[in-house]
DNA sequence: TGCGATATAATCGTGCGCGACTTATTTTTA
DNA sequence: TAAAAATAAGTCGCGCACGATTATATCGCA
C-alpha cells in the first residue's frame, strides 16, 4: 500500500517544528525552577554534566552537549562570575581549560535534586512515556547529526 | 510493580536535553537549504505559515510559532528588509500590523516546496515514523504549556 | 460622552548559538 | 629539530528568544 505523499508545506505538519517548540516550552518550564539558584537552561545542562564528573575540558563539555565553543566560553564566563565554577588552564596541555566546581557549584546539587521530579508531577508525562519518546527522540537526533555530517563533509 | 525511581540527575536521562539537541540538530540540517533562499530557519517558519494563509496580524503568527512579539517584531522587520513580506497597519484596527508576503515570497514557496523532501531522504526517519514522533512530542509539548500555564497563572 | 481597562506591537537589555576567524599550544613529519 | 599540521579555546558579528516595560488604539461601561 503505497501512498502518494505530497509533501506538505504545512507548519501543523512539521516535526521539526514541533521539537523547536517543545523546547522552548521546556526552557519555559524551568525557568522558575532554576532562577532560584541562579541557573539558565544551558547553564543548569553544564552543572549536570559537572555533577556527574567534575573537572573537565570545556571541549569535553562541548561534545556532550553538541555546542561550539564560542558558545561555550561565554557562557562559562558568566558562570564563573556567578561563582558556580571555575576556568583554569591545564598545566598538562595548555591548549586546555579544564572547568571545576565551586563549593557553591557543589551545594547546588541538593537543591536542584528535586527538579525533574517536579517535571514528573507537572502531568507532562509518565516516567516510562519519557523514557519511551526519549528514546526515539536520541535516535532521531543521532540521525540527523550523521545526515549532517554526509552532507558537509568538514 | 512499583519501581523505587531514584530522579537521576544525568544528562544521559534527561528528555528535556534530548529535544534541546534534537532542535539544534534540525536548525543546523536545514540551514544549507536554506540560506540560498536567504531565510533562516525561524523565517521559514514565518513562511510557511504565510503560504498557508497570507495576510496575518503579527498576534496571529505569535500564537502558531509560540512566540513573543519581542521575537517576532525584529525578524519580520528583517524579512521585510530582505524582500519577503510586508509590514501594513491594518486600517481596521490600528493596533495591528498585518504581515503579507510580496511577490519574492510567493516566489519561493517553489524553490522550497523540496525542503520536506530532503529530510526523509536524509534517512534519519521514514515518514511514517516522523508522523507518529511528531504526534508524541505535540502532545508533550501541550502538557507542557498547560503546566506552564497552570504554574504561573499570568 | 468620556474614562478606565484591555489589546496589540514595539523597544530595551540579557543570554544563548552559530559560523568565520584568530591565537596559542602541541603533535607530526620532513 | 625546524617547519607544517592539527588541536583547543577564544573573539566577533549576527540572529533569535524572552521578560519587563512602553506607546498607541480599541473597547466597555458608568
Amino acid at each position: 500500500m503505497t501512498e502518494i505523499t505530497t509533501p506538505t508545506q504545512t507548519l501543523d505538519q512539521q516535526l521539526c517544528f514541533e521539537i523547536y517548540a517543545a523546547s522552548h516550552a521546556f526552557t519555559k518550564l524551568y525557568k522558575p525552577l532554576l532562577d532560584p539558584m541562579g541557573l539558565t537552561y544551558p547553564q543548569y545542562l553544564v552543572m549536570l554534566l559537572l555533577w556527574e564528573r567534575d573537572d573537565r575540558p570545556v571541549g569535553d563539555l562541548g561534545q556532550a552537549l553538541a555546542l561550539e565553543s564560542s558558545t561555550l566560553t561565554p557562557l562559562l564566563k558568566r558562570m564563573e562570575a556567578a561563582g558556580h565554577v571555575i576556568r583554569q588552564r591545564d598545566p598538562e596541555d595548555e591548549r586546555r581549560v579544564r572547568i571545576r566546581l565551586t563549593e557553591a557549584g557543589w551545594a547546588l546539587q541538593e537543591q536542584a535534586r528535586h527538579i525533574p521530579q517536579c517535571l514528573d508531577q507537572s502531568g507532562a508525562v509518565t516516567a516510562a512515556e519519557a523514557a519511551d519518546l526519549r528514546a526515539e527522540v536520541r535516535k532521531l537526533r543521532l540521525a540527523l547529526t550523521a545526515a549532517l555530517r554526509e552532507a558537509q563533509p568538514d
